[in-house]
RNA sequence: GGCCCCGUUGUGUAGUGGCCUAGCACGCCGCCCUCUCAAGGCGGUAGCGCGGGUUCGAAUCCCGUCGGGGCUACCA
């Protein structure tokens, strides 16, 4: 849906708004981290909101630390988080190839056009010379970057180099004039040319380097917006005068992409949430139980809001109302308990059986449910899950809470059973017991009206010492999904056996 | 060193010159509810980095300052 903002023009310009193309352009090192999820989201939720073009693009051009298995590993949290794209692996398009290593020929190609047409030039500075005059330019103060030394070299230099057996690189000529442009997040930004200096596009053993190859693809892939991280804002204008150059020697088309820089995630401290730390990692919420509309609700929450005082909403309602300028220039921290809050809320609106499903394979890994559960374990599982709805803020958390309703022995939480099953408890469990045999009826109600009329009526036990002994006999835990429920859930029968076993365990 | 970005309670944010004695959420604390724990309800805690301007009026505009961060590679 087109926005109807006042930023529409700042935003969109000429475009029309499903001709909005943007990318996500991750590296396939490591396991995907929560900072590049909510990047990809922000540019997903923008090409929606437009009605436009999602593409993913994979920039594996790092042989060393790329990985086939951290390549799939992204696909997948993508399939799994509902952030779909139009164009990329798996899905092909018109610009393909969408993996930089299919796409060597293309950047060779590129270069030597670019210095056909001179915006760019062999340069055979050694990395000593570099260091030196770098060290010279720092020390007097003055900008640090590439001094433009070979900028103009002669025939008789250029053979002097050969002869000395130098290797060039390829630099790109930035042009002589200050770069200024609106990032779609700060607004206007300006750089004067003597702080952008010339820089390598290739490397002197001919690998091609991502300040070329990012901006080439985007160029190619005919991308409009150039949504990404902070981090990379001071290289944006050097990507613009190659935009500019791929352009005038007639190797892409169509307008400028425009550009917004999104604020960092931050970890602990005053760093940046890095692929290292711990609480970064994606899969490590998958792990826990997250659901991923709680993921992706939390993250929308890092630097976005959808206004007003809402916060809660859904990736429909996040691109209904997706507005790049809103974003929030300024870092924000990563929250693990807002995240839970956050999942929680989710959790609780699931309906009753889609939870039950979800816990499953939970409930699989912490070995409470084989991996074909039965017709009677699925039932049992059913009327379970609204007694744990609430008490969770993650999926995992069910193997401790239901573990007790499918094993045959509870696992026994020892400092809950040296807390409450001690020798003053057995009376009431063994009245317990008693008023439990003779129930009529097997029902929440009808178990509730018989222990409390033996524990609290007769015995005059407050509920808390009535109830608690009971809890732990049978569920193994001082914290447990209401009691008489459970029992119901339980049968009168492993209820029973349970609690002879407790009277035992104290007596023995 | 140079260039650039950022600055509202502990955290995320709302706020775009008067509706702000700064709202909401998470967290934390207390109370209520209560068979435990949650959930829910009610209340409390705590903030515009600082200093100058502009203005009748500034969290909002300007300047300075301080603090934090990024970039400054033949990494991506």
């Amino acid at each position: 849906m087109p926005s109807t903002s006042g930023h529409a023009d700042a935003v969109l310009g000429e475009l029309a708004p499903e001709d909005v193309r943007v990318r996500f352009s991750p590296s396939p090192t490591g396991n995907p981290h929560v900072g590049l999820v909510r990047t990809a989201l922000f540019n997903w939720a923008f090409a929606r909101h437009y009605g436009g073009t999602f593409v993913l693009r994979i920039e594996d051009t790092d042989v060393a630390r790329d990985s086939e298995e951290s390549y799939l590993a992204l696909l997948e949290a993508f399939h799994w988080l509902g952030l779909t794209w139009d164009e990329g692996p798996e899905k092909g398009g018109d610009h393909g190839p969408y993996r930089q290593s299919l796409r060597h020929d293309i950047y060779t190609d590129v270069v030597q056009r670019l210095m056909d047409a001179g915006h760019a030039y062999y340069c055979y500075c050694s990395q000593e010379e570099l260091d030196q005059r770098r060290e010279a330019a720092r020390a007097a103060g003055r900008p640090s970057g590439y001094d433009g030394h070979c900028r103009a070299l002669t025939p008789a230099q250029v053979d002097a180099y050969k002869a000395m057996g130098r290797e060039p690189v390829v630099r790109f000529r930035m042009p002589d004039r200050t770069i200024s442009f609106v990032d779609l997040v700060r607004g206007e930004l300006t750089f004067d040319a003597e702080n952008v200096s010339d820089y390598v596009l290739v490397r002197a053993n001919g690998h091609p380097l991502y300040p070329l190859v990012n901006p080439v693809d985007d160029a190619l892939m005919g991308i409009t917006h150039v949504l990404r991280g902070e981090d990379l804002l001071s290289s944006t204008p050097r990507q613009i005068p190659l935009h500019q150059a791929l352009r005038e020697s007639g190797i892409a088309s169509g307008p400028l992409p425009r550009f917004g820089h999104l604020p960092f995630v931050m970890g602990e401290g005053n760093r940046k949430l890095s692929k290292r730390d711990p609480v970064s990692s994606l899969q490590l919420y998958r792990d826990r139980g997250f659901l991923p509309e709680g993921i992706v609700n939390y993250l929308a929450l890092l630097g976005w809001s959808i206004g007003g005082d809402r916060e809660f909403f859904s990736l429909d309602e996040m691109v209904e109302a997706f507005d790049i300028t809103r974003v929030n220039p300024n870092p924000a921290r990563f929250d693990l308990k807002k995240a839970e809050a956050i999942n929680g809320l989710w959790l609780r609106r699931l309906e009753p059986d889609d939870l039950a499903a979800r816990m499953i394979p939970y409930l699989q890994a912490g070995g409470v449910l084989p991996n074909t559960p039965s017709d009677e374990q699925l039932a049992l599982l059913d009327a379970a899950a609204p007694l744990v709805q609430e008490r969770m803020v993650a999926l995992d958390e069910s193997v401790g809470m239901l573990g007790f309703l499918f094993l045959d022995e509870p696992v026994m939480d020892e400092s809950a059973v040296a807390k409450t099953l001690t020798p003053d408890a057995v009376a009431a469990l063994e009245a317990a017991r008693e008023a439990l045999v003779e129930t009529a009826e097997w029902t929440t109600e009808a178990i509730e009206k018989a222990l409390r009329a033996v524990l609290i009526d007769g015995l005059g036990l407050k509920p808390r010492v009535a109830f608690g002994p009971i809890r732990v006999a049978v569920s193994g835990r001082q914290v447990s999904p209401p009691l008489f429920e459970s029992l119901e859930l339980l049968g009168r029968e492993r209820t029973l056996a349970r609690l002879d076993a407790a009277i035992a365990r104290i007596n023995g």
